[in-house]
This record gives structure tokens, C-alpha cells and sequence, in this order.
DNA sequence: CAGGATACCTAAGATAATTAGGTATCCTGT
DNA sequence: ACAGGATACCTAATTATCTTAGGTATCCTG
């Protein structure tokens, strides 16, 4: 995917999606993940992922711990609980959007 | 609308629907469409689509035609051939981003 | 032991919006 | 008569968000 810029702006909502659904997640997984579900169609680049990652965790929407798996680190994220509000809200804005974009692209549903 | 980044490239597949639907408009007009039948949620800012709806007639995506209403100009957009093309090909674009997202968002209807 | 997958990261550049202006006409109310 | 809001066009500076293109290092397979 990300060939359109739709994509924009939708990192934030995917990722704290994923950690809501599955508890808590590295880095890593979570490209695997969407990458899974999506049957290859979103692709999140790391340049995207990692910085973003960083900015949540900044704002107390993310926490962390460190693990490791033999000699290789991870970096387990999970949803604070006002990431947790964050997550709902954001999947709210997220249905509205899509519910007001079909006003333009369906309007003999209106 | 617009506090979420979500709107982030969906304006040229927005402008490019509407002018499939009405035949021809001018920019202030697409801007009050757009509020119209999303009913005040979808506030197309002119900075955004003025500069857009340039580079679209650049690219042969969109042709015009000047008029004056009055003492008023109003510079009327409408697909060419190519526009129509392609404003069936962003239309189905952004159909299938949203497959995808709803891959992510609802997980058990996939 | 090369090469792909796993696992983290950052910096420079591109893209696409917002914000904040500018110009000018038309119409309504006081 | 004229202030102010709607109509109608436009651009430049800034901001936000991603892509591209690197860098480091471990693990596993042929």
C-alpha cells in the first residue's frame, strides 16, 4: 500500500488499534501484524513506526518494557490507561470520517 | 472536520467524485457541496484546494472554462477524458483502502 | 559464512495539508 | 451611505506526516 496518501494520518489509529487488540506488541510485530491481517496490503515503514512509537510513549498514550529474546532486545508497547480512552476515541473519529466520506462517494444513500 | 490528519490526501479523490457527479462546478461551490451533503462536517479550506485544483488542470486531469456571474468571475473545473479515468480509478483506490482498514479495525468480519 | 529475516534506530527530503494573509464584488441592514 | 458577511479568486509560510535511505546488530538457513 502507501502508493496513495490516504494513508496519511491513519498510522496513530492502526497502531493503537493493534495494541488494544493484542495486548502489547514490539516494534517489529507490529508490522507484521498489519502486514497479516491485511494479507500484505499495508505495509508500515519503520521510518513511520518508530518515531511515532516514540511520540505516543512521550505523551503517556504508550508505556514500555524492555525485554529479551536471547541476545536480541525487544521493546514491548502497550496502551496506558489514557491510551486506552486515546484508542477508543481515536476508532470513533476514525468510523465518523469514513461515515462522512461515504456522504460524497454514496449520496444516493443519504 | 480536520482535526484529524485522516482527511490527508482524500481531498483530490473528494474533489475529483464531485465533479463526477455534478458535471462541472467552480472551486468556492465545491467547497459549499462538500458541506452540503456532509452537513457542515467536511470543510474543504481554500489553501488546500485552490493550489490542488492548479495542479490537477496542469496535469490534464481537469479543464476550465471562465464565466462571469455578474461583475464575478467564477472559473468553472470539469473532467476531461483522462479526468474520468482517473477519478474512477481514485474512487476505487480509496474503496479498497478502506477494506483494508476495516481489516484492521474490525478483525472478526474479516 | 553469505544472505535474508528479525529488531532497533535516525536524518534528509517529499507531500499535503493548515494558517494567515491578500484582492474584489455583491447584498443586506441600519 | 456604508459596515459587514457572503461570494469568489489567489498565494506564501509553516506544520504535520510520511518515504527514502541509510546505520547497527543478532539469528538462522543453505
Amino acid at each position: 500500500m502507501q502508493k496513495s496518501a490516504l494513508y496519511k494520518g491513519c498510522l496513530e489509529p492502526i497502531i493503537l488499534q493493534l495494541l488494544k487488540d493484542n495486548g502489547r506488541m514490539y516494534g517489529y510485530q507490529i508490522t507484521q501484524k498489519a502486514r497479516e491481517l491485511t494479507r500484505g496490503h499495508l505495509d508500515i515503514t519503520e521510518g513511520a513506526l518508530y518515531p511515532l512509537l516514540h511520540r505516543l510513549e512521550e505523551a503517556g498514550i504508550l508505556e514500555t518494557e524492555i525485554e529479551s529474546a536471547g541476545n536480541r532486545m525487544r521493546k514491548y508497547y502497550s496502551l496506558t490507561k489514557a491510551g486506552k480512552k486515546q484508542s477508543v476515541q481515536s476508532f470513533q473519529e476514525l468510523q465518523s470520517f469514513i461515515d462522512h466520506l461515504s456522504l460524497i462517494f454514496q449520496p444516493k444513500t443519504a
